[in-house]
DNA sequence: TAGGTTATCTACCGTTTGGTAGATAGCGTG
DNA sequence: CACGCTATCTACCAAACGGTAGATAACCTA
């Protein structure tokens, strides 16, 4: 149990980044509230109050892990992301996005509890959701502007049977994901 | 804090029953990790003991809330069912749920997060849930039986979107749950 | 090599929580 | 009225957890 080469110590941003990588880990296969302290500081080879040298609470560490989540899925996105504003551009982002998270499963259920968990408005991660959800609507409208009538409630809808389907997809992984998504885009996006 | 007459002794169907209903009222205020067994007690005027004497454990109770509010809600529904297993039986029974779901706002709301919660295989309510959904997603797909082509992925996809919108809704109550249900089924139980 | 900075550790605290053991009292029945 | 059953209570425990205080050691620089 105890480290074998004594104490490790490394440089603040590297340490931070390992912790964030391990406790993403450790959260996406038991959720947030399953995980302690003790726990997330072992799996980097260290204490608890070690930690929290880096991370003054573990609410601070909660955050931390979705910030850099944020951060490298918007990257992957903007990498692809093709300039036009336009519904097929929208399209083409949603259908990325199913297809990384069929990948990452074990991530995609972290972020579902999570957001679930945080619908209670004391969550310390309630605000920081809600902004997400607005943000990502606003983004989407503004993608079917030029294309639907009324793009405000198509952007509703497409959000709502993704996040749905994700759901279902989660709690029974004999739903064919894809399939269920590109037939539904199809007919979507043919009106 | 000390109950007035002293002791009040009740039959155990009886006593089970309020502690029930008065479980579902905390959670569904407060969420199920945030209500301990001392606040699930005292909100029957009873110590956690007494409590632990009708559900052996905290797990036991949870599990026991989950199918009082299904045995509700089925009896709910086979009021008001008509016989006939079509699809428009099928969209009028889906829009009786939303409406009811409008009116419980905080119940919907601890479904989701203990639902969340449950997509961990090792958690208590696991097998519940997803028990749950395979009967449901059966259930519709046998009154779509006649009146769609495929009624395997009808299915999904209408389950999707209610539960996707639902969830949407919960994060912001901005979102017109009714309005925006009924627009889908429209488009959708047009074909 | 000496000294300072700070990343990390050991040890501890206070609280909360689920659960248990044994005493007590309300109710039905003989 | 006496007795037994059991619903309920009081008192307690052990473990877990988030967080703190102060000691210690790894690295950088002069």
């Amino acid at each position: 149990m105890t480290a074998s080469p004594g104490r490790r110590r490394l440089p603040p941003a590297e340490r931070r980044e390992e912790i964030l990588k391990a406790a993403t880990e450790l959260i996406a296969a038991s959720g947030f509230k399953g995980v302690t302290l003790e726990a997330f500081a072992a799996a980097c080879g260290m204490t608890k109050a070690g930690l929290l040298h880096h991370f003054r609470s573990r609410e601070e560490l909660l955050i931390a892990v979705l910030e850099r989540r944020d951060t490298l899925d918007l990257t992957s996105v903007v990498d692809t992301l093709e300039p036009a504003p336009d519904a097929a551009t929208a399209r083409a982002v949603m259908s990325g996005f199913v297809r990384r998270n069929l990948a990452q499963r074990s991530l995609v259920q972290l972020y579902t509890v999570l957001s679930a968990e945080a619908l209670d408005p004391a969550h310390p991660a309630h605000a920081y959701f809600r902004t997400r959800l607005h943000e990502g609507r606003a983004m989407l409208e503004r993608y079917l502007l030029a294309w639907h009538p009324h793009p405000g409630p198509a952007a509703v809808d497409l959000l709502a049977f993704l996040d749905g389907l994700q759901l279902n997809w989660l709690r029974d992984d004999g739903i064919d994901f894809l399939a269920q998504w590109e037939a539904f885009a199809d007919r979507f996006f043919a009106a």
